[in-house]
DNA sequence: TTGGTATTGATAATGATTTTCATTATCAAT
DNA sequence: ATTGATAATGAAAATCATTATCAATACCAA
């Protein structure tokens, strides 16, 4: 078992808790799979994986643990040119997402430093800017292999 | 009349015609309202403002010319928090959105240069970098006075 | 002007997400 | 441990945006 996403795990029980939410066996077991996944989940993928080692879980159980979690900030949705239904691990910090477009494996960075052009784009159209969204798009280094 | 957009307008309805589609009254009375608008229009909107002036026009048609606008890459679907049903004209050359927050108002802008980071970011995860999404979310000038 | 056909709008169908509601499970207070 | 108030659940129905169907119409090349 991986010790990172053990943790993680149970600081997402923990802040579920905190915010006055039953730690039920559905919800264990839907934060469990999303914690440990490598790609973004639409909410039916989600479901499946979830059902394989809690058998009775209900979709709507999984919209519903979904939405909790988004509104914690620990699940963020991800916005792709095909759809914007799938949802990951949201990053902790200023971090931006890189995603594999025949994978759907995806990567978090930072280091991004946009404040100059930010500065310049407030002042060409006078607009206060309050948020950026920034996600690049490729190929992972497997998917690479297996297209040349 | 705008010459910018009376010339944007014809350009729209030549590729049309180009790609083999005909220049009905539908769809001429759709790409006028959309070549004019300076916010992102849900289907529905554009409905509106489209029967405004060509009553007959049905919600179907507009769904119709959105998506064949789309594949011609003359109008973008736009990406927000709160849902992503939105058009807009899409931007000519390097462009990237920037958004009001209140007043849904948007304006195009360039000049960011994130190749530096592009390259960073290959190279830390292996990565072959084939897109960037960029976009800005601010309060317009008008919507600041408003707020303050 | 005309004929072939792309386009249209009304209608029905679809599919994802939400709502409803009776039943069950959680957990703080005994 | 037991209890009991109530949050959470899953099945089913409802909603809502989008897509498919289809007979009637409008476009436009000839
Ligand atoms: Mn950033
Ligand atoms: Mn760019
Ligand atoms: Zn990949
Ligand atoms: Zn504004």
């Amino acid at each position: 078992m991986d010790l990172f996403e053990q943790g993680l795990e149970n600081e997402w029980l923990r802040q579920l808790g905190e915010r006055g939410s039953r730690l039920t066996g559905p919800r264990r077991a839907i934060v469990r799979v999303l914690v440990r996944s490598r790609r973004a989940l639409e909410p039916l993928e989600l479901f499946d994986a979830v059902r394989v080692e809690a058998p009775g879980v209900g979709l709507v159980t999984v919209y519903r643990t979904l939405e909790a979690l988004e509104e914690l900030g620990l699940v963020q949705r991800i916005h792709e040119s095909g759809g914007c239904r799938r949802y990951l691990r949201a990053p902790q910090g200023h971090q931006h997402v890189l995603l594999c477009l025949r994978c759907g494996q995806a990567e978090l960075f930072d280091g991004d430093d946009l404040r100059p052009l930010f500065a310049r784009v407030a002042a060409r159209w006078g607009y206060q800017i309050e948020e950026h969204w920034l996600q690049l798009f490729g190929l992972c280094p497997e998917c690479q292999k297996a297209s040349a």
